[in-house]
Formats: structure tokens, sequence, C-alpha cells
DNA sequence: ATGTCACGCTTTGCGTGA
């Protein structure tokens, strides 16, 4: 099972670049974010003869969050992130997809920092540490997937002094972010990956692109039970060279089945990366 | 502060968010 996050900013305009590369990638599961567009304006059709099913919140001009899924509908669990029946923002959206529960999230970027934007994402980051642990009470297994805005570490980032003061990485948000971690959610891509730059967004601005100068803003996290399935991940980082390009590139991974369930065309169970295994 | 992209109203430029 391959799934992938892909902060799309405005699916409409970006059709033609996100059915490519789902032509390209063959994604089992998508988590979209930054639909920017209202919910009668989500392209369910052209998704539909792509072979995906799909949920979603739209949201006129800002924010919208999807989760597709090849060959049939998820099935929807949640609109919204619990904690603040007056948080009318679309950046959460939940379904159950081939046996696992899928969370796709567009956490808020939180600039100018300081200032009430701030001061929302760390609201929506504890409101998200709060449902996220009841997740993981359950013992089901789970992927919190999307653009989180937020670089975790200094090797997230190009070059981390031009960014001080940045919501993107500032202590408290970062703070919020590794505290999932230390919850029991996996990093997937580092996971995989333990060393080295994972930039999945590249501003549009001042060439980041053509240097290369990015950040890791996207971020798989599994629930235990998954963490022992991850096989592979990457980011797609053609796609931010293209023509009309988002400003973020896919970033995937790769489950291997259910322990017990089936097992691989060699008759043979694959083993699951040790953690911080290098590959 | 800068720079780029896109949207929608304040409407053919500009304020806003990222």
């Amino acid at each position: 099972m391959k799934i992938a996050t892909f902060n799309i900013n405005n699916i409409n305009k970006r059709l033609p670049n996100l059915l490519d590369w789902l032509g390209q990638a063959q994604p089992d599961v998508v988590c979209l974010q930054e639909l920017k567009a209202e919910d009668q304006a989500f392209p369910e059709a052209a998704l539909a003869a792509a072979g995906y099913g799909a949920v979603w919140r739209g949201q006129r001009t800002w924010n919208g969050v999807a989760i597709l899924s090849r060959g049939g509908a998820p099935i929807l669990t949640r609109q919204s992130l619990p904690g603040d029946p007056s948080d009318g923002q679309a950046r959460y959206i939940e379904a159950a997809v081939s046996g696992v529960l899928v969370a796709s999230i567009y956490l808020p970027n939180g600039n100018p920092n300081p200032g009430p934007k701030f001061a929302y994402k760390l609201a929506w980051q504890a409101r998200l540490a709060a449902h996220a642990a009841s997740l993981l009470a359950t013992g089901a297994p789970v992927i919190l997937a999307g653009d989180y805005n937020v670089a975790p570490t200094e090797a997230d980032i190009y070059q981390p002094h031009h960014w001080a003061g940045d919501a993107l990485v500032d202590p408290q948000a970062r703070a919020r972010f590794s505290g999932l971690i230390e919850a029991g959610w996996t990093d997937g891509l580092r996971a995989v990956h333990p060393t080295g730059p994972l930039w999945t967004f590249w501003a549009y601005m001042r060439q980041r692109w053509p240097n290369d100068k990015g950040l890791r803003l996207d971020h798989l996290l599994l629930s235990p039970g998954l963490a022992d399935r991850l096989i592979d991940a990457g980011v797609d980082r053609q796609v931010r060279g293209l023509e009309g390009a988002s400003d973020h590139a896919p970033a995937w991974l790769v489950l291997g089945p259910e322990r017990g369930k089936s097992v691989s065309p060699g008759g043979r169970p694959k083993r699951p990366p040790r953690k911080g295994e290098q590959r």
C-alpha cells in the first residue's frame, strides 16, 4: 500500500499536474491540502475518471483538504479536528481506507510570529495532540499525513539562520511536533532516511527551487502497528520542477502487508526496516 | 525587507495569505 501527501495549492489550477502525477506514481491513498476550492468545485468527476474515489472538505480561497483512494471512496469518519467548534477553517479530514484510518492535515502556517495566527497554530497543534492521543489509545492503525507547516529539526531546512523567528521553525511549534513523536508516532520519511535533506517545499520566491533551497514541512506519521510495516518512503521532487507546479512536492511511503494476512509474491513475508536503519 | 504566485474585491490595480 502506497500512501502519499501532497499540498496541491489549488486543486483546479493544478488539476493537470495532479492527474499526471497520479498516473505515474500510482498511489493507493492520497492526502491533499490547500484545495482552495469550495465543496461544489471539487473535481470529483475528473478524479473518478482517473480511478480515484474521494472525500473532501472544501473552502473558498483558502485551506481545503481531501483524501483520495484508488478503486473506491474512503469511508468518512471526521471533517474537522475536535476541540474548538468555533473553528470553521477546513484543515482536517479523516477516513477509513483499506483497513487504515487516514487523516489529511493542513496545519496553520502561523506567520506572522508572534500574533493571533501563531496563537491559532499552537492551539491547533494542541488539539491535534489530544486527538492523536485518543486515536493511539484505540490501538487502530492510523496515518496522520499532511502539511504540518513545521520543519522539525535544523536538518529540515536549507539554511536555518535565515528563518529564525519564522513560525515554520519556531521552538514551540517544533516542540509540539516532537511531542507527537514522543507520544509514539513514527515520522515515516525520517525512519527510512535518517539523515540528509528531504525537502518537500520550495518557496516560489527568490529562485528557491532552482537553487534547491527547501524545507521539509510535509510529514506522514504512523501509529506503532503501521510503523512495523514501513518498507519505503520518498519525495517525488521532480513534480516541483514541472510547469505550473505547486510549491510543495508529494511525499509518500509504502507499507507492507498486515502481519499474518498475506505474504509477498516470493512466499516470504517482507521484513520491515528497523527503526533508524540505513537503506 | 526581499521575492513569487494566485485570488477576489476594493475591480483592470491592490490587499492578502503563504
